[in-house]
Formats: C-alpha cells, structure tokens, sequence
DNA sequence: TGTACATCAGTGAACGCGCGTTCACTGATGTAC
DNA sequence: TGTACATCAGTGAACGCGCGTTCACTGATGTAC
C-alpha cells in the first residue's frame, strides 16, 4: 500500500541506518537485503524502490556512519580526550556504532569504487582533523604524526576486537591510548 | 581414482596454501570451497576427505600464512628493516601473499573462535618481536611501544589499501615507516 | 616376487538454502476537475 | 470542498545463481597371502 511522502523518506533514512548498523557489526558479507528491511520494519521487495542495489545502500549507509562519528567528535577539544574516546572499552565493545574503518577496514580495498570514495574522504576529515589538535611541530611534521597516528587508533581497535583474550584486547587499547594521546610521545 | 599417501598429503598442502593465498586477497565470504579446490587443482567434492568444514580449512589457512610472514621475518635484525620491509609498496599491492592480518582484519572477529586462537597466537609473537627489537627503556615500556607501533603498521597497512587514492596511500606507508621505524620517536 | 582383494583419495552430480534482484499486485496518497 | 482517477510505496511470491556440504561411484594404491 501506498504511503506518504513524508514517511516514504522516513522509511528511506531508517533502512540507511539499519544497514550503517548491520554492515559494521556483521559484515558487508554478512548481511542480506532481507535483513536490513526486516530490521527497518520493512519487506525485502521495495528495497528496489529506493536504491539501485546492495552496494549503492553500502556507500550511503557507509557514509552516513561516517557522518554521525564526525558529529558525535565535533565538541572533542583535545587529541588526549580523542585518542582516549575512540580506544575505549565502549568503542571496542560496540562495532555497530562504532567508527566504520575500524569496523570494515580490510573490506574496503575490496568493494567497488563508490564505497572507496566515501571511505577517502572519510580518512582525509580524520587525519585533517587529528593534525589540528597537534599543538608542536611544522604543518609537515603534525600531518606525518597525524596520519601514523590515525593508522596507530584504527590498527589498535582493529587489533583489540580480533584477538582472542581479553586481557591482551584491553593492554593494546591501553598501550595505544598511552602512545598516541600525548603529543610528546608520538 | 585413488592417490598415493604422499600425493595425498602434497594435494592437502596445496589446498591450504591456495586458501592461504585466496582467502587473503578475496576475504572468507569473498571465495568458496570451490575455487580454493580448483586453485588446487583438484575438483570440489574431495574437499572433506581433507577438512572438517571450510572454517576450519580457514584456521589452517591463515595459520600457514603466518608461520611463511614469521618466516620471512625470521632473518631481519633491525626495528627500521622490519618497519620498512612491512610498510612497503610491495607489501601494500600484494595483499595475497602478505600479512594476514592486515589483510582480513576486522573479519577475525566475525569468526570462529579456532580462527581467533591462531590469530592471537601470531599477534602474540609479533609483539614479543618487536619488544624484542626495541632498545631503549625498560621491559613494561618497550612492550608498550611495541604493541602500539604494531597496531600502527597493522593499520597504517589497512588504511593505505583501502584507500582511493595512490598518492594518499603512499603518503600513509611513508608517515607510518618514518614514526614507527626509528625508536627515538616512537 | 606375484596375485587377489580391500581400501580410500578423488570425481562429479546432487542436495537444500539463502542470496540479490524482479515483478504483478494492492491500496492509500496525491492531483485534477 | 468534494469526487474520480492516476500514481506509486510497499507487499510477497518468484527468479536464477552460487554456496557449503553430501554421496554413490571409480579406479589406482596398499596389503595379505
């Protein structure tokens, strides 16, 4: 049945966020349309409707997880209260909220070109972002600790969710938010 | 047609070495027990004979791939001959025959625990590695830097593949290398 | 050493299943008068 | 404002396909005499 425009575009949004949710916690892989439109409370037959195919909604739902990380980072001040959000146990415990490199990262090299993009600029924002909570340094020396720093945060994320012991998890998340939150030390 | 004890066990290496090198470039959802067997040049139905489950010819796999990076490692002396050897472009453009752990990243956590185990097992000893090339400090501190200096490589490795842009990419292997390569500013 | 037979590694067809995608249909919404 | 009709968002069945896994079969290997 029919329904209104307004609410049309409702249930559009929701399936975009149903899917930012899904693909980080399962996988690009590892969830089907079904699931999606089921989790938005929807039937899988009118995805079609609203995206072309499965991965034109990963490049929105991708960019849109993107978007609300920058939004929830936009009152964070300092790069020690920023190194210090992004490796804690809330984070590591939550990929389906979380930071959707840290959450996908291998996969991207292996999705077609929408999802690069949106993943690039993604990357490009972090790393403008972080350089400018550098306080010491030339602009060429803060975006070099910048950039080493963003691949130390993702890779220790990364890193603490695959293994296997919890106590190791939590001694990198630890040992990264000691090397790359304090300036002097990285 | 029946195949000597010895061809059989040959047959069985090769097909953990082609899921070693599939499983790497294409992710484990990304190929099937069919196109391993058929890298192996054998046909799909003999695949149980071998292994219990394609989970765990994936345990198998990627534990052979790290014991070939430990390998390859085993005859560097340096923290900076490492550094460089992980962060270089010949590492980033054949992510089939590097390391493993870059290269199926977030997935590890997705998967099942034989998996995980193995994965732990080889973090593991990359970081005692790496302490183990660290000469400055104390044990507590060289520790700490090495797990956070692997985190680096690991996600400095991630994000220069799944990036877009080459320029971008490269700028990323040589800010990582020129951070976690020399101690001082580690 | 040679023969007869049991074993079993590998083959290829088949299985059930879930996937991404399509489509005829429904009925509420939007619009033209 | 009220009515008649066209539009189209959402439904649910169906599609072809590839997946992981199973199985009856084959024929060379290994073994017992």
């Amino acid at each position: 049945m029919r329904v209104s425009r307004e609410k049309a575009a409702e249930n559009r949004e929701r399936i975009v966020d149903a899917a930012a949710r899904l693909f980080r916690d399962k996988g690009f892989d590892g969830v089907g349309v079904d699931a999606i439109m089921k989790d938005a409370g929807l039937t899988h037959g009118g995805f079609y409707g609203h995206f072309a195919s499965k991965e034109a909604l990963a490049a929105e739902a991708v960019a849109c997880a993107f978007g609300r990380s920058a939004a929830r980072q936009s009152d964070i001040g300092s790069l020690g209260e920023l190194v210090s959000d992004y490796l804690s146990e809330r984070h590591r415990a939550d990929r389906a909220n979380g930071c959707a490199v840290a959450a996908l990262g291998a996969d991207y090299g292996r999705q077609g070109q929408a999802l690069r993009k949106v993943l690039t600029a993604s990357v490009r924002r972090q790393i403008d972002r972080l350089a400018s909570l550098l306080k010491r340094g030339g602009p060429a020396a803060r975006r070099r600790r910048a950039l080493a720093s963003y691949a130390g945060m993702v890779g220790a994320l990364t890193l603490a969710r695959a293994v296997d012991d919890p106590v190791l998890a939590q001694e990198i998340l630890a040992a990264a938010r000691d090397v790359f939150g304090k300036e002097s030390s990285s």
